[in-house]
DNA sequence: CATCTTTTTGCAATCGGTTGTATTTTCCGT
DNA sequence: ACGGAAAATACAACCGATTGCAAAAAGATG
C-alpha cells in the first residue's frame, strides 16, 4: 500500500480510502489508485486489516472427529455440511476454516475464536460441548451449534426437528405396515434420542406396548453398524424394518441383510437420517429424512452474522421431511 | 498480554517471550506468567501476532465448484479431500480455510495467497490453472496442485497416476472376458483424458482396433451421467462393461442400468475411480482406483509446508491401485 | 569488593493497514 | 477578489504481538 502510495503521489490514507471506496475520495484519485492496483497486482493485506479492524472476515467451523471419536470425517453428512456451510459463508464474504479438534479436550473453540482467526464459530453437534462452550465466556455470543433442540442449551442451536424425523418415520413404517421395527444408533448422543423417541411416540399412539422398536446401539460408523446387523440377523430376534440413524448406517444396513440374503424392501424396509447425495444412488434408493443440510448451513451461517453483529438469534428448525425411496416400497425406483 | 504484564509485573515484551517459550525467560517468571495466562483464559491474538511474523499458520484449499461448473461439493470425492487435507494440516499445526470461487473468473489464488490469508495454497485440479496460477507470481512457489502429471505443468503436482489406473482398468475388464468397454466422462479434462488414453493402450496392446473404447461424454454430475447411460441402454450400440472417471459416475451408472433391466455385473461390469467410502457399502460393491485420497492429502500438505520453506519440491505420485468388488466380479460381495 | 560474565528484563521499532482529526484545496456566491 | 462552506487530502495514533538491542540484575572470579 505504502508502494501504490508513492505511485500515486498521495498518502496511504487516501490510498486506503480509495481502495475501500470510500466517499471521502475524489473520483478521478479513485480511479489513478485503482487502475495502479489492478496494474501493479496489489491485493490488501489481511493480516494487518483484520488487525486493525479487529474482524478477519472468517468463520470457523468444528467437526467432533478425532482419533477414536467413532465419528469420521468420511461421512457424507459432515462433508456435505462443510460444504453448505462454505457456500453460504461465501455469499456474505466470509471465509471458513476448518477445525478437527486432535482430541476430545482440545479446546477448538478457544483457539479459533478467542484468538481472532475466527469472528464466529460453527459446531457440528452438540455432544458435551455445553461446558466448554461455557468456557468460552462472552465470546460465546459468537457461537452457533447444530444439534437436536434440547431446552437446557445456553447457546444458539440449529439444526432438523429430529422428534418430527423420528415421528415421519415412525408413520411410514406403519403405514406400509412394518410393527418389528429395530432402531440402529446410539441413543447418547441427543439428537439421536430425539430420532428414537419419535419412533416411540408413533409406536406408543398406534397400539400395543410390545411393538416397540428394537434397539440395536451403533456408533456413527458404516463398519460398525455393518457387524451389529450381521448380528441381529442371526440372532433370533424377528424383524421387518430397519431405522438408522443416518444414511451411512442405512446404507450399511442394506448392503448387511442383502449379504444375510433377504431383500430390500420386501423382507426389510429401511429408513436413513440426513439424505445425504448418495442416497438417491445407490440401489434401491434410499427413503430417509431430508434435513435440509444446504438451507441449514445457510441458516447457521445467517445466524452466526446475525450474532456477530450483536444481534439475539433464537433457535431454528430447518424443515423437516420424509423422502421415499426404494429401500421401503416398490420393487425398482424410478428415478 | 498487556493485561498479563501488568498482572505479573513485567515488560510485555518478556509475556511474549515466556509464552513462546524462550529461553531468555527466567524459568520462575515464565512459570508465573503462564499460570497467569491458564487463569485468565488468554489466548494469543492471531491477528496480531500473523501480521508480525508475516505467515497465519493456515493453508488454503480451492475447489473448483461453482454455480455452472457441473461439479458440484457434494462429490465426495472432493469432500474427502478436504477431509484428508484438513487432518494432514492439522498434523502440523496448521489450519485450513476453504475458498469455494464464486465464478471461473474470480481469482482465488489471489484472494487468499497474496493476502496473506494463507501462506500456501492447495488446488483440486488442474483445468484451465496454469495461466492464472501464472499470474500469482513469487506466490507461486506457494502452492500445490492436485491433478494428472502432464509435463507442461509449472507447478508442484501431486495426483494419482491416471494413466497407469486407466491401464489397470483395462486389464481388469479384458481379465475378465470384458471387451466392449464404454468409457464414462469429460476426457476434455487432463486427469480425465489420462485415465482414457490408459484404457485406450490396454486396449490396443490386447489386439484388434474395433475394441477401442466407446465414449460417453459426461460432467462429473451423477444425474447427467445417469441419463447418458439410460441413452446408451436404449440406444443400439451393444457393450459389456462401464469405465466411469469418477464412483459417483459409477454409482449413477449401476443406478442406470439396473433400473433398465440389466445386471451388474453379469451383464454389465463397472468401474469407478476414487474409491470413495461409499464405494464399498453399496450394492454390489464397486470395483475402482484407489488413489488412496487421505496419502495424497498428506503429500500435498508436506510439499506445500516444504515449499513454504523455501525448498524445492517435485511431483509425487500416489500409489494407484485397482480395489476389485461386486460390480465386475461375482453375483454377490463379501464383506 | 571491584570487575567481568552471564542472565534476565525493558525499551522501542516494526508489521501494514484504518480512521479520527487537522489541514489544505476547491468551489461558491456575492 | 474574498470569505466561508464543502471537498479532498495529510498527519498521526492505533490494533497487539515479536524481536534486535540496550540496560539492569545476578552470578562468577580473583
Amino acid at each position: 500500500m505504502s508502494g501504490l502510495a508513492k505511485l500515486s503521489g498521495v498518502d496511504i490514507s487516501t490510498v486506503s480510502r480509495a481502495l475501500n471506496d470510500s466517499p471521502l475520495v475524489n473520483g478521478k484519485t479513485k480511479e489513478l489508485i485503482l487502475r495502479l492496483a489492478n496494474e501493479t497486482g496489489y491485493a490488501i493485506n489481511a493480516r494487518a486489516r483484520s488487525l486493525r479492524k479487529q474482524s478477519s472476515q472468517t468463520l470457523g467451523i468444528v467437526i467432533p472427529v478425532y482419533p477414536g471419536s467413532h465419528q469420521n470425517l468420511s461421512d457424507p453428512f459432515f462433508l456435505e455440511m462443510i460444504g453448505a456451510v462454505s457456500q453460504a459463508a461465501a455469499k456474505h464474504d466470509y471465509d471458513l476454516i476448518i477445525n478437527l479438534p486432535h482430541s476430545p479436550s482440545e479446546i477448538a473453540e478457544q483457539r479459533l475464536l478467542l484468538s481472532g482467526k475466527a469472528d464466529g464459530l460453527i459446531v457440528i453437534g452438540q455432544a458435551g460441548r455445553t461446558e466448554r462452550l461455557k468456557s468460552l465466556g462472552d465470546a460465546a455470543d459468537r457461537v452457533v451449534v447444530w444439534g437436536g433442540m434440547i431446552d437446557a442449551a445456553g447457546y444458539t442451536l440449529v439444526g432438523s426437528d429430529n422428534f418430527e424425523g423420528g415421528r415421519l418415520v415412525g408413520q411410514h413404517l406403519t403405514d406400509i405396515g412394518r410393527h418389528k421395527i429395530a432402531f440402529l444408533g446410539d441413543v447418547d448422543l441427543p439428537e439421536v434420542k430425539l430420532r428414537y423417541d419419535g419412533l416411540v411416540s408413533v409406536l406408543q399412539e398406534q397400539g400395543d406396548g410390545k411393538s416397540l422398536p428394537l434397539l440395536i446401539p451403533s456408533s456413527f460408523d458404516g463398519h460398525e453398524a455393518y457387524r451389529k446387523v450381521l448380528e441381529l440377523c442371526d440372532g433370533s430376534t424377528g424383524f421387518d424394518a430397519i431405522f438408522a440413524a443416518s444414511d451411512v448406517l442405512a446404507i450399511a444396513a442394506i448392503h448387511a441383510v442383502q449379504a444375510k440374503g433377504l431383500r430390500v424392501p420386501e423382507d426389510v424396509a429401511i429408513v436413513g437420517y440426513d439424505n445425504i447425495g448418495q442416497a438417491e444412488m445407490i440401489s434401491p434408493g434410499l427413503t430417509t429424512i431430508d434435513q435440509n443440510i444446504a438451507l441449514g448451513g445457510e441458516i447457521m451461517v445467517n445466524a452466526l452474522i446475525d450474532k456477530i453483529a450483536g444481534k439475539q438469534v433464537g433457535a431454528t428448525l430447518t424443515p423437516t421431511k420424509l423422502v421415499i425411496r426404494g429401500s421401503t416400497v416398490g420393487a425398482k425406483p424410478k428415478p
